[in-house]
RNA sequence: GGAGAGAUACUCAAGCGGCCAACGAGGGCAGACUGUAAAUCUGCUGACUUAUGUCUACGAAGGUUCGAAUCCUUCUCUCUCCA
């Protein structure tokens, strides 16, 4: 690959570049040298699970990886135990260390979906920051001024609208610039929200006597929604660990205008067959059978070759034509009589959040039993069968119900 | 430290001492329609073996009252201005 076209692949999809100039000039220079760049992405390891949004970055990290250069998968240990309490976000509960290092553990998995294992560094911020002390943190709070951690978007915004800004949200940023000082990065990715932290990491750079970071963000990618970004905390995600049949059927569920987003910021294809999509349906196509597609390359991503085509399958078969999904849950009840309350034999097998809820979801005549409506919200079920209940168009559920004999 | 403003369900937000399990909007769930959706329309959105019943809920704890989200006291937290 020559040298343009490796920086075409490198930049492809990003956001912005800072400084922009210096860019193509600093991995010129690597080449002519012969120098790894460090490439580093930050993850807080706050939940299990890793989701679409955050392979975004790792998509890019992996650019840098088979350019040549090092990646730097770096778990946020410490920040995570703090918890970043951005935006919106009620103030997040404070993670233990075991729960830090259980969910770093699944990243670690999660990643290498990705990422080559042989070729990526991991890396813990606890490492230096546990070491850092109270002298340390202070000698750090004292390399920036309130006046600019204010300039952050969501700070300036919170302080405008008096919304509370608790100090240690000010140390945020300057705790994960710390870490780019403490990893020599030379490029740091993020998405473009985290811009304002990615600069921090140039500033302290340089005042630790450090050539400053590049800095690459990327889009955010919007949730299922379409609307706001996708997070663990917006329930609007798709996990890279979700089943095949979960994750196929929430890409089916995206609108089809959000499908070209995901497109161009998550598919592996060439441009030109996203715009022969595109062209086709214009021509009449049905806009169904492109997101197919592009269920299948992500399912197919995660899951391995052939998992796309079998998940769309049972799509087809369950949604499309009206089948039963072939993994129904099955859970056997004891009835205490001769038989339970239909309400409440829906609340045991988890189809509904409380019998008041099952009541209503026979009012709404959404609940079926052996795929027939149920109108008799006072209808009771006799112990000693199975049955097959059904609430919507996806929560399924065989219960057992068997008599109690020792009642 | 002083002065003022505020805290209502998932979120925002209305709320004359009884008609308040609490207007409205968003979100969510369900039904209709569909292409699986989106959009649209409709309904629901505290719990309880489902009762025209009970219990729990308007930051917390007390109090006034036949009756409190509404009035009083103290406390907690947030914001603004002044030091």
């Amino acid at each position: 690959m020559s040298f343009e076209a490796s920086i075409a692949e490198l930049t492809r999809g990003s956001e912005e570049i800072l400084p922009t100039k210096e860019f193509e000039a600093r991995l010129r220079e690597a080449k002519d040298k012969g120098l790894t760049l460090r490439v580093k992405a930050g993850f807080d390891p706050t939940a299990k699970d890793l989701h679409l949004g955050h392979t975004l970055l790792l998509n890019k990290l992996r650019a840098f990886q088979e350019a040549g250069h090092e990646a730097i998968f770096l778990i946020g240990d410490f920040t995570g135990m703090i918890g970043d309490p951005t935006g919106k976000n009620e103030t997040r509960k404070p993670l233990t260390r075991e729960d830090v290092l259980a969910n770093a553990e699944t990243y670690k998995t999660q990643v290498f979906k990705i990422l080559d294992p042989e070729k990526t560094t991991i890396a813990f911020n606890s490492e230096w920051l546990d070491k850092l002390g109270a002298e340390g943190m202070i000698r750090l709070a004292a390399q920036h001024t309130v006046a600019r951690m204010l300039e952050r978007d969501d700070f300036s915004k919170r302080y405008a609208s008096q919304q509370p800004i608790a100090v240690h949200e000010f140390l945020y940023p300057l705790l994960q610039g710390y870490d780019s000082v403490a990893l020599k990065a030379d490029i740091e990715l993020g998405g473009t929200d985290q811009k304002f932290n990615l600069l921090m990491g140039r500033h302290l750079q340089t005042a630790f006597g450090q050539r400053p970071q590049l800095i690459m963000t990327s889009p955010i990618l919007e949730g299922l929604d379409g609307v706001n970004k996708m997070s663990k905390s917006l329930g609007n995600y798709i996990g890279v660990s979700e089943s095949p049949k979960d994750m196929f059927g929430k890409l089916m569920s995206i609108s089809d205008t959000l499908m070209w987003r995901y497109f161009e910021l998550l598919s592996f294809k060439p441009l030109a067959e996203i715009s022969a999509f595109k062209a086709a349906i214009a021509d009449g196509a049905n806009p169904r059978d492109i997101k197919m597609a592009l269920g299948m390359e992500l399912v197919d991503r995660f899951h391995g070759l052939g998992a796309g085509d079998l998940a769309k399958q049972q799509f087809i078969a369950q949604f499309s034509k009206g089948a039963l999904p072939d993994n129904i849950p099955e859970t056997v009840l004891l009835a205490p009589g001769a038989g339970m309350a239909l309400v409440r034999v829906l609340k045991e097998a988890g189809l509904a959040a409380s019998t008041s809820e099952a009541g209503r979801l026979i009012d709404q005549r959404a609940v079926r039993i052996e795929q027939q409506k149920v109108e008799d919200r006072a209808l009771v079920l006799a112990a000693g069968s199975r049955y097959l209940l059904q609430v919507g168009a996806r929560r399924f559920a065989y219960v057992d119900l068997r008599r109690d004999n020792l009642a």
